[in-house]
DNA sequence: AATGAATGAGTGTTCATTCAT
DNA sequence: TATGAATGAACACTCATTCAT
């Protein structure tokens, strides 16, 4: 699928990008992708296999990336647990906000075969957040019977306060936020160690 | 648009929520929704302006019921805030359980004219849970600087776990998960309060 | 075909010459004709079998009684051979004129199966023209090789007439100039018969 | 709208003329167009705005080729006016027989929108009429008030000789009578003439 | 007789995909 | 490799006609 200039690949990528970002998919037009990108309509048939290959490497694309940043960014030092859910929220929303249209790309409806990767990929993010909880708690610094449900919580706010959020909410506000409740959610109840100790 | 026997255009509705829960809009044909509800294809149209209103209708109708539902509901006798938000959150899990379809359907990107539409009833979903926890900071029981932006966490949360969480969460799991980590969220910090007392 | 009340039948009628004369056939919608007749649509098919006959039975209906009516003005008393002439074209153009779609209707193709009695209707018509210029031969006060062809002329030009021609166009000068053309190049050369005697 | 194989164009024009010269617009299928033209159904639309572009070519090029040729065949060398008549005349019968459906087309309603290109044509024939008549009056060999409508009846002639005139009528025929019906009454009387020399 | 809700065959048009150049 | 003209399967939507009331 990787064929010949990476160069153009990402032309048409972005180009697409922009544009199933803006309506449904069935409402993007191949013709414009071409235009939009510079190149011939058939060219795309190079680089993608399908329009819905196109679409799902869109998606693909920008969630590997994401996690892999994420990946290296969690191993590079010792950081509290609170600090390491901090770094993966920061990535989720700066991500998002670097990419104003991945997370309305990942609003439409995918064609059945292609949600098995999609699923894989977001299980992965999920896993991520959930692999931070459980270190959390195995240092006993959280307390979290769900934590793979957590992640999906986590996941679905910072996406519900990118899409629908006040106009006005800036990076760092919806960052904030979103440590203060799930932060203080996951927190090993300070007054009970309090009292026991 | 609401001619004629009701009833017909409820068979139609009900055929199209399986339909359009299934697959993308692009890949439901309105033959088969004519077939699965048992009328002529052409009957569509006495009752639905095109595909998109039928499937504007299809959303519109669902989250107006779930509104109208909770606002009796917490209109119906005195609560703690706490109880309140759980009635929202068992409402909302109750309403998508019931209708496993609904949210699906909420995943599809909808054609811009009708955005408007239904932001304003995500909006006046939101605002149910915002006022809720408006209310409990005024009666002390709450404590949230950004109800509103907690209001989509808490959609989009259970909206989450709905859709991607784990396989056997049950809705009683979801509820309780939901309302732990909320919940927690906004309480007012107990510990604080008793040592300043 | 003629069932019931004669007065719905006409209203019917009378609703669809103005839609038949101003658009195509296929842009004439039967739900139309039967608001601007105000009658249910299935109202439409106890008077007429089909779209189509309602149609050809519009243009029949008038041109029988345009016939009818020109051959009772001829038989009524005697005239010379260019007084019936001009009896006929003034009955064409004040037909045309108090009726006035009557011409646009016949713009638009039929459905074959009519065409034959259309065209019969036709002929008739140019039968009519055509044994006028005979008697006028015969009476030695016209002269014409192509009697029916000159029918034809004079029945296409007083359409052409009606149609195209100029806006201000009275139906005075329009009379006056279609017996200008055409009574003089009937007309049996003066001169020569003059110069003979 | 002059894309690419001019010759592909012409092979759609040629089929679409039979059939629609065959039966009334809304009985022409574009997949009968495309079947007789050998092409795909698609390719019409690469060369063609709509079904309805497609018919209004049809005439819009063949009354425009005729225009042309008429006024390059007035302008090569000097004719007296009757010469210049039948010389319209002429290319009026010769221009039908050889396209046999050409004035079959104009029987059609026009859709609304496409009237003004036509009637434009039209009157652009009749202009070439009219302005011969005009000559032949400044050059006193001929008389007429109203020439613009003389050009009206004889297009109407014509078109009322080919769509109905007697079965065996060969364009010679109708070319002799055209001209002897309005030749004659164009002509400047010549007894008056004669009398006053 | 009159109605108008229901029907579904029929068609213009689109657009992802192909392939000759 | 790159192209874009050609394709034709696919589909939303229409509307003449029917028929239960």
């Amino acid at each position: 699928m990787q064929k010949l200039d990476p160069n153009k690949r990402s032309e048409i990528l972005k180009a697409a990008e922009r544009l199933f970002a803006a309506k449904p998919f069935h409402e993007v037009k191949l013709d414009e992708v071409a235009a939009k990108a510079h190149i011939g309509k058939g060219t795309i048939y190079i680089y993608f296999k399908s329009k819905e290959d196109l679409y799902v490497s869109l998606i693909r694309d920008g969630m590997s990336s994401l996690i892999v940043r994420l990946q290296e960014q969690l191993g590079r030092k010792r950081r509290t647990s609170e600090e390491e859910l901090r770094l993966i929220v920061a990535g989720l929303v700066q991500f998002a906000a670097a990419r104003p249209n991945m997370y309305h790309l990942l609003r439409t409806v995918l064609p059945k075969p292609c949600e098995g990767q999609m699923s894989l990929l977001r299980r992965q993010l999920v896993a991520l957040i959930r692999d931070v909880i459980r270190r959390g708690i195995a240092r006993r610094e959280m307390q979290d019977p769900q934590p793979e449900l957590t992640g999906q919580f986590i996941l679905a706010s910072v996406r519900g306060g990118m899409l629908f959020g006040p106009e006005k909410l800036t990076a760092d506000e919806l960052i904030e936020h979103t440590m203060k409740i799930f932060g203080s959610a996951l927190k090993r109840a300070a007054c009970h160690k309090e009292k026991h100790s």
